[in-house]
Order: C-alpha cells, then structure tokens, then sequence
DNA sequence: CGGATCGAC
DNA sequence: CTATGTCGATCCG
C-alpha cells in the first residue's frame, strides 16, 4: 500500500535513525533536505510522552538485541557448524521445490487516496498534500513527500514540515468505489485475484498468459479515450539500466489493416461516419504487455496510475512493484539465477515481514542485504525462532509463495477509539459500552459469536495494555460483550485504586469465533479432505496412511510443553490437518551425522565456498561463480530409472528385493535409515532424502513426495540403504528392487488413519559398493569400507551428479533447533505466513480450522477471583 | 489460554 | 492543543 510505503518514516532523532526511510529529493526543488526534515521533526517530537514512551521501547528492543548477542557469544563452533550443515541440507530441500512456473503479479497504485483526492479537486494537483487528519495522515502526494510528509505521520507534524501542506480529510466510500472499478479489470487477468487492501492486490496470470497466445489482436485492442494519460506512457527503466528484458515499451504494434503514426498508435475508420478518428493500441502477448495493458486499462478507466511486479512468486512480485513507482512496473523472470541477482543487494527491510524491529535485531548481526541473511543462516537458525529463520531462508533464497488464494475466515473482530484523557470510572464504562455496541453490530453484519473478549487500554503514556477473558457461551450482543469487557475494566480500575485510570484509547475485540455450520462442519471437512484442491500438489489430503498419533508425535519430539499440548488438542480435534510443517521439518528429523559433519565442517563457512551439490570446492569461485556453478551442478543430473509400477489392490507400497538364495526376508527393521534419491523431471534437480523411521511409514512420505507433482520421479535405481546393526551401506541393486507404488491417495481415508502401512525390504545378500565412487569394495571389513568413503568424499571426485551420501545414522536423528530463549517475535507478515504455510507440501486445510472445543473455560468469575 | 509485541496497510 | 485503526501472527509462560 503506497500509504505507508514508506515504512516507519515518521521520526527523525538519533534514537530513531534506523527508522529513518529514504527521502527521494531528485528534482531538487524547494523539498526539504534529510537533515533538516529530521531536525524539525525532532523539535516537535522531543519532550512528549509519546516520545518518551517511543524511547522506553526503543530501548526494550536494545535489551533483546542485548541478550541475543549474549546467546551468540555462547555459541560454539561445533554448534555453528553443525547448524551450518542443516542449514545447507534444508537450502537443498527448497531448492528443489523452487516453483518458477507461476507468473505472478502485484499491483499497487501511487498514492493512491492522494491520487483520488487529487483527481477529482484539480486545485490540489500542483500542491503538497494529504490525505487524513490533523492527527494522522494515511498518505501524501508526491510534492509532499520532498518535504519529508509521509503516511502514517500526524499531521500537526506534517504542517511543520511544509507549511503550505493541504489536508483533505479521507473519504473511504469514494476510495472504495474507485477500488471496485479497478478491481473489475483485474478480474479479467485472474478472476481468483487476491485483493490486500483497496489499492492492492496479487494476481496469477499464468492461465490468462497462456489464453492470450491465442488471442486475435482486437481482442488486445483497446480504445485510448484519455490521450493526455497515454502520451506519458514511456519507456521505463532506461534510466536504472538493468530492466532490459523487464520492462518492454508499451507496445504499439503495427496494425496490418491501419497505418500507425510515429507514436504507434493507430487510428481506426471505426468512427468515420462521424468524422472522428479513435486511436487504439494493441498490446503484446508477453507478461510485460499483459501488465502493461492493464495498468493502462486501470488509467483510462480511473485516471489514476499503478505500479507493478512481475515475478514467479508472490514474494518477489511485492518487492518489484516498489522498483519502478510511481507508475512503473518491473519484472523478475523466471530464472533461478536472475532471483539471486535481484535478491542479492537488496535490503531486507524492503521484504515485507522485516519490519523495523527485526531489522534491527538483524543488523546487530551484520545482516542488511539478502546476501548476508543467507550468509550467516546457520547463525540465525540458532539465535531466532524455528518460523523466524524458516522465513528468513526463503527470503534469503527468493522463495514466496505461488498460490494466491484467499483467506480463510476472519479469526477477530474488533474496535477501537483515540480520544483526549478520560480518567473518570463512569466515562469509563460507558466508552466501554458504546464500543462494544458498535462492534455487536459489526459482529451481527457476519452473523459472527464468539468466545473471547479482550479489552485494549492505552494510558496517557502511551503504554498499552490488553486484558482477555474467554466464556463459555460464545457472545454477540452489545449486553454480552459488554457484561464481560465491563468485567475487566472493573478490574483492571480496581488494580491501579485509588489513582484513576488515565486513558487516551480503549478497544474492544471478540475472537474465538464458533462456525455457524458447527453442526455441518466435521462432515464438510471431512469431505474436502478427500478432495484435494485443483493444484492438488500441495494439499493436505493427500495424506499419507498412517497414523497421525505418530507423524506428529515424531514432528513434535522435543517441543516445549505448551506446543505438546497443542499438538495433542489438534490431533483430538482434527486429526488429519495439522501437519503442515512436516516437510519443513523433515530434513531435520533425517539425519545428524558424524561423517557429514566431517565433511561439511569446513564448508560453506566464512568465504570458503564449497557447491553443496557435488561438495567441490573452489578457491577462485566467488558468490556469483559458485552460483552459477551450483546451476549447473542442479542441471547436470543423471537419467533416472525407469519406475516399476504394480497394480496392486493393498493400500501400501512395497519395498521389495529377491535375496539370492530365496527365502530370507530383510525386513526394515533391519536397516535404520534409508536414503532415497529423486529426481524432479521439471527442473532436473537430484536429491537424496533420507529416511529413519522406517517402520513409519516412510514409503508413504515417499510416496507422497512422489505425488507432489508428475515432476518429481524417484530415483529407484540409487535406494541405499543402511544397515541398523553394521552401520554399514548396502547398495541395493536396481534388479532386485521393486516398488509397487499404488498412488490412489483420493481413497477414504478413514482405515487408512488407523492402518500401519506394510514395508518389507528383501535384499541382495551385503555387498559394499561405495555410494561415491560407486565402486564395489572387497572389504569385508567394515571400518575399513568406512574410510575408503570417507577418502572419496573429501577427495570431492564427484563428476557425476548423483552423488550419492549414504550417511551413518546416530540414534537421535532429531536435531531440533530447540532453543532455551528464542530471541526475536519472529514476526512474519500476513503474506509471508501465507508462503510459509503455500509452499509446503500440505498446507494447512483451510474448511478445517475450527475446533470443536469443549473444553471448559476459564469462566468470568474464576478469572476475577 | 492470555498478554505483549510485531508488521502490514 | 494534536502521534490511527484493524487485523493476523508469533512468542513466551
């Protein structure tokens, strides 16, 4: 949202240089400097209680960043390193699943309430303006931001900035109605777009690209009725240099039938009978024209102007549309390199999600630019929070989410008031009452109840406070709410007697919705379940069978308490649709391995850079050369072999071998792990997975990977697997494996839950084949055939592809980045949760969310005792 | 579950 | 004089 699109630029002072957003004062005109604007800012900020209160935060979160390097400085290396290979396990992981075949864009428009403001008043078009109150502005025109006025900055400030600065107060239904205008465009490029705020939104275009090809010209034909609009259209992006491929110019293509003037616009006979020429333009079939085309379309129709992104997810697309504003659009293509080379130099807090406070944290680290979150993620999967470094790693790779869908339902509703100090009781209460009023009628427009109350409390000193309480009938009516909020205030009055409470705002909040289809909801989950979405590659149905008791008990091993509880009140309530994590986690839960970490010890660590494919190492490669080294290495990837597919009417895949002389039967018990390698089809990366609870099911999470997508093949021909007694590799030998693979996933699920897949592995009698140099070893000598491997790993003589790592499995293969105190809220935006939970396999089932609990609560006079 | 806090718009 | 309002998410206890 251009409102506050310059994050956090509101105050100036040396406490607060960090906040401080870049003023653009190119055309040097009677803008105000930098400096100046700070100084001024400073003068009427310091002394306030807001200030002070701004202080006293300020300094919390140099208390966290405290205690954090206090936990950095107790780190060892042997911590470091053995995260370093984790971390570069999982790098591989996500490398594999990088999907660059969506086109996703995100549109944003300039300024937008200033530019609707400005629109229909033409006096304000050559002023400094914006759009609020006095108290607070939502956004300002371009003029106005040379004198350093910004969104989310109040205005009394503002008019000390630029005292010429007009303030027109905000009208939403205008803005609303411009907003719906634009989004009956967008509908045309995905009917499934997902709108952010009134002037924002993600599209996929992938399926309109694709119907485009076929498109006669007419139908990307379209009338220019506003010629003062179109004539600026330019070309962008000369001035930066680098959006050569990005940016194409409008494309004013030659009609065959029309002569087109100098400008390429064509006129038309069409309105000859009135002696009047219409000018069309033809727009291209690219994504740069079909973006083109509707930021052309959104100004014709609204006379307003829009940014955009285009990139293969949403992630990027966010961070692109900001390039080129106002009025610009600028492309990532699809291309794993030309991610990284965008990613490189840019600044984290320009990804949404790092906001001020993280930015911070993580400069105490060294970390501004993509480059050094991926540089030192071993450090940060140590020091923040499993979801905190989860995201910053796909940040640090480019990786967003692919999926633009919609939400599910709202999870809260709430209210709130600023007001000048009220500190009398009864005041008080009836602010209280009137909040709660306005939010049982906004509850009863979505028909919503709900079983948690939270009153929200703001002192003169700007110091924040909330206070929940959750009943047991859920409530709706202004009486209900208010009975409860009444509650809490009476309280919270009673805890500061006899000093009144000092107050500047108060709000009112419901959550814990129940569904109004409590009844119809375990059925309709139930069946959505057995119907996975039309992508189908990343939805929770597609569960494997096996009992959900066991995945989640063998995801949530070492959890604090709290999170076992959760995880045991999920599975009792729903059981098959709360594993999203587990491909995350799954890496971790493989392996912890004294050889890698032998290997990987001096990898990848401070400059030395190794390929964590092929582990070669380079003394000339620099960032880019082993980028483009790792490239290769994804691509150059052996043929996999042909899968073996039975039909088989058991709901379970088989592992299966022929020993030679017969009747023995190796069962998976007696091996401890196995390691699988699969191939994407798509993007030709190999990679090997290791598996340790081989009694687990773990051939149905191959399979399901399998299932993932047609792109992923199984590398049947390289399963090696190791043996639980010897620790020795045992090659198996593509002839004497079977996988009989049923992939009916879309079964009923309800014996599945409960049923123990089959897994027995028949193998060829023991025989050493060295999993590097593929060599078959005499030895019978066990330690012997371990350094011979050894030898070959560090040798690093790994022509081929398909290395394959067989590791020696410990016995706690769970290495949780489990932390005493994590450091860091780890906040993820709306839209960097949403990648989280998009880009894995099962994503969290959206008609599922709502728990049955009946578990009683905590009631209003229990919490009051 | 409750409270504090972050982040986005 | 005068520093928002609303929502979702996370973390910690």
């Amino acid at each position: 949202m251009d409102q506050i699109e310059d994050k956090d630029a509101t105050f100036g002072n040396e406490a607060f240089q960090y906040r401080m957003g870049l003023n653009d004062n190119k055309a040097g005109m009677e803008g105000l400097d930098k400096e100046k604007i700070n100084k001024i800012i400073m003068d009427v900020t310091k002394g306030s209680r807001f200030y002070d209160n701004e202080l006293k935060k300020d300094q919390q979160v140099n208390q966290r960043i405290e205690k954090m390097m206090q936990q950095k400085a107790r780190l060892t290396s042997q911590q470091i390193k053995k995260a370093q290979a984790q971390m570069d396990r999982l790098v591989l992981e996500l490398e594999k699943r990088r999907d660059l075949n969506r086109v996703i864009v995100h549109i944003d428009m300039d300024a937008f309430y200033a530019a609707v403001e400005m629109r229909d008043n033409p006096e304000l078009k050559d002023k400094p303006m914006a759009v609020g109150s006095m108290s607070m502005l939502s956004t300002s025109n371009y003029l106005a931001r040379r004198f350093g006025v910004r969104a989310a900055m109040p205005g009394f400030i503002a008019k000390k900035l630029c005292p010429n600065l007009t303030i027109v107060p905000t009208n939403f239904d205008k803005y609303r109605a411009v907003s719906s205008e634009i989004r009956e465009i967008l509908a045309d490029y995905d009917p499934n777009f997902l709108p952010l705020s009134l002037d924002e939104a993600y599209l996929d275009i992938t399926d309109h690209l694709e119907e485009r090809l076929s498109w006669p010209e007419e139908k990307r034909r379209h009338v220019i009725t506003d010629e003062n609009v179109t004539e600026e259209r330019t070309l962008e992006g000369a001035e930066t240099g680098e959006q050569v491929q990005c940016t194409s110019p409008v494309l004013f293509e030659d009609s065959p039938s029309f002569p087109a003037d100098q400008n390429g616009t064509v006129t038309t006979p069409d309105n000859a009978e009135r002696n009047q020429l219409v000018k069309t333009v033809v727009f291209g079939i690219s994504k740069e024209d079909a973006v083109e085309e509707m930021r052309f379309r959104i100004e014709q129709k609204t006379k307003l102007t829009a940014s955009a992104g285009i990139a293969p997810n949403m992630l990027l697309a966010k961070v692109c549309s900001d390039k080129n504003k106002p009025n610009g659009q600028y492309t990532v293509p699809p291309d794993r390199q030309a991610v990284m080379d965008f990613i490189k130099d840019l600044p984290i807090r320009k990804v949404p999600g790092i906001g001020k406070v993280t930015e911070k944290m993580l400069k105490a680290l060294g970390v501004v630019t993509c480059t050094d979150l991926y540089q030192q993620r071993a450090l940060l999967s140590l020091l923040f929070s499993e979801t905190a470094w989860q995201n910053f790693l796909h940040i640090a790779m480019g990786l967003g989410s692919t999926h633009v869908e919609k939400d599910g339902e709202r999870k809260s509703m709430s209210t709130e008031r600023t007001f000048s100090e009220i500190h009398v009781a009864e005041e008080q209460f009836d602010l209280c009452q009137q909040l709660c009023k306005d939010l049982a009628q906004d509850l009863g427009k979505e028909r919503l109840k709900g079983k948690t109350v939270t009153l929200k409390l703001k002192n003169v000193n700007f110091e924040v406070k909330t206070r929940a309480c959750t009943v047991n009938s859920a409530v709706s009516t202004e009486e209900e709410i208010f009975s409860v909020a009444k509650e809490i205030l009476k309280a919270e009055i009673d805890s500061v007697a006899p000093e009144p409470l000092r107050l500047r705002l108060m709000g009112v909040r419901v959550s814990g919705f129940l569904s109004e289809d409590d009844k119809g909801y375990h059925q309709k989950s139930i069946t959505s379940f057995l119907c996975p979405s039309k992508s189908s590659s990343s939805t929770s149905g597609e569960r494997p069978a096996k009992s959900n008791q066991e995945i989640a008990a063998s995801l949530l091993p070492r959890e604090s308490f709290f999170n076992q509880k959760r995880a045991a009140r999920e599975i009792q309530e729903h059981s098959p649709c709360k594993l999203n994590n587990r491909e995350e986690k799954m890496p971790f839960v493989s392996s912890e391995d004294k050889r890698k970490e032998a290997t990987l010890e001096d990898m990848d660590m401070n400059e030395d850079l190794t390929c964590p494919i092929c582990f070669m190492k380079e003394s000339s490669w620099d960032l880019e050369g082993l980028n483009k080294h790792i490239d290769l290495c994804l691509s150059k990837t052996p043929v996999s072999s042909v899968i073996k597919k039975l039909d088989k009417d058991e709901n379970s895949t088989f592992l299966r071998g022929k020993h030679n002389d017969g009747d023995d039967d190796y069962s998976l018990e007696d091996f401890q792990s196995v390691d699988v390698h699969t191939k994407n089809l798509v993007n030709k990366i190999v990679d090997t997975r290791t598996y340790c609870d081989l009694d687990k099911g773990v051939f149905n999470e191959i399979r399901a990977l399998e299932e993932l997508g047609e792109e992923v093949q199984m590398d049947y021909n390289h399963c090696a697997l190791t043996d639980t007694n010897t620790k020795g590799y045992h090659q198996m030998p593509s002839e004497n494996i079977l996988f009989e693979c049923e992939s009916n996933f879309k079964e009923p699920v309800n014996e599945k839950l409960s049923s123990q897949p089959s897994t027995s592995v028949l193998l060829e009698s023991p025989v050493f084949i060295c999993p590097i140099c593929n060599s078959k070893q005499d030895s019978t000598d066990l330690a012997a055939f371990n350094r011979h491997v050894d030898v070959c790993l560090n040798r690093g003589i790994l022509e081929e592809m398909s290395v394959e790592i067989i590791d020696v499995k410990k016995e706690s293969p769970l290495t949780n980045h489990k932390q005493t105190d994590h450091i860091g809220k780890g906040n993820r935006s709306n839209n960097a949760t949403k990648q989280m939970k998009r880009s894995g396999v099962s994503s969290q089932n959206p008609v599922s969310k709502k728990p049955k609990s009946n578990c009683p609560t905590k009631t209003i006079d229990r919490f009051f005792k």
